[in-house]
DNA sequence: GCCGATTTGTCCGTATGTATC
DNA sequence: CGATACATACGGACAAATCGG
């Protein structure tokens, strides 16, 4: 079941991606939409605050609700964009961005428990986990690679060949669980003779690193990865707003 | 005045991030919050989607608001990322993460209006705009330059030391602008022969690219802006949250 | 497996405040 | 000053998921 204030941001958003409300445009009042799509004003607000999170509408006090969206043909669109704002697997990322002829292949995967390393400490010490390696290749050349460690009873039963085709299709559509926030990090750093060895790099001097934590259904922590890979693959979109919090901080 | 859920988040914030309300806990309910603040429950609720999007929390149906906050040691926090999610001022951005020592140097400040090149496209044709061209200097190292237009009006009256100083706090001091939404698209591309002119950045390869886009308390595109900078200075965090929209789309 | 209590999710209608024009 | 538009807040109703008995 769709909620109404999805429907309204989806209606909206088409509304202005084809051009009937344009860039720099107001949008009908609030009042007007909520007589056209019959429904409470909150609803209408929160279709509105949901367009301004995605950068399509930016609210103006008394004035009324503006289009910010214009279409690029410049810059990497936002749908384009290689690492998603979304929770998304590498092969749905891959998809969206219309680069099919990849593969992936596990290195390792093996079971091992959480210990006292700073790097697993999100984890609770003793939580039963499995350490999967795996590079992705694309176009013959071998361009991202990364160390996951997931809590083992979310991807119990889990064979190579799964991991091997997607780790989160894996967890949602075979254990039916969903993965509903992620943390990430992202830096570059220099490439070490580890990146050297297994990414095909060349002459270039720095990598991608991108931490990721992701939580479970339940809010609590499944995934811990490391990303490691060729800058050119990478491209990242987003859209900031000011919120008064920081400012009073 | 500081609105209600301004209050109840950053109580909330707080009391996570002192260990009150410790990683994997539930918060208190909606109802024994909405008695404990003494306000209406969509008042809590629109405190608690904020705590979600910012990565404190995460809201389980019918079980509870689970903490997933932990303090990390090892990567980079939120709050020193180098890139943050809020609009603010490279200066800002320095004093936040604790490098003082900046100093920012103006290379050129011209007038120009906008022509139909696609780098502009965004500024109606025949905007009057201002272009700077700036590099940040930090421990002597040239580190990082950029290539601003910004439309004249909001920038009326800017010297060359306005500019050294900060744009951002011209506009919003001087000018009694606000920057509301900023768009960004960042990239890692070769690093130019006019980088290695300009920057310090010796045996790297790579240069962080930043186009981004920002919008005056109007709603309109006052500031086009691309950012050319050593890799090391870059870190960037996000929480990305599942959003059913997507999944349908 | 069912039932009831608890908790979050969605939606409604109303009232008031505040900025813009 | 009045009309319009967005911003905040309240209180209530019902749906849906979870959990324990």
């Amino acid at each position: 079941m769709q909620a109404a204030y999805d429907a309204i941001y989806l209606q909206l958003r088409s509304l202005i991606e084809n051009g009937t409300y344009p860039y720099r445009s107001l949008l009908p009042s609030e009042s007007v939409l909520v007589s056209q799509y019959g429904c409470a004003h909150n609803t209408v607000r929160k279709s509105l605050s949901m367009l301004a999170a995605d950068g399509y509408v930016q609210p103006v006090h008394g004035k009324g609700v503006r289009v910010i969206y214009f279409p690029e043909t410049n810059s990497p669109l936002q749908s384009q964009c290689f690492l998603s704002t979304e929770i998304e697997s590498f092969r749905e990322a891959m998809q969206r961005i219309g680069i099919g002829n990849t593969t992936t292949k596990v290195l390792t995967m093996q079971e091992c428990v959480a210990d006292d390393s700073p790097l697993l400490a999100p984890y609770a010490k003793g939580t039963p986990l499995v350490n999967v390696e795996r590079i992705r290749i694309y176009e013959g050349q071998a361009l991202s690679r990364e160390s996951n460690f997931l809590r083992a009873d979310i991807v119990e039963g889990m064979t190579k060949a799964d991991a091997e085709y997607s780790v989160y299709h894996y967890i949602r559509s075979v254990r039916g669980e969903k993965l509903v926030t992620c943390k990430r990090c992202i830096a570059i750093e220099p490439a070490t003779d580890r990146d050297r060895e297994l990414l095909d790099i060349d002459d270039t001097s720095h990598v991608v690193v991108i931490h990721s934590r992701a939580f479970d259904g339940d809010g609590l922590l499944c995934e811990l990865c490391e990303t490691r890979q060729h800058p050119k693959v990478f491209t990242f979109c987003q859209t900031a707003i000011h919120s008064r919090i920081h400012s009073q901080k």
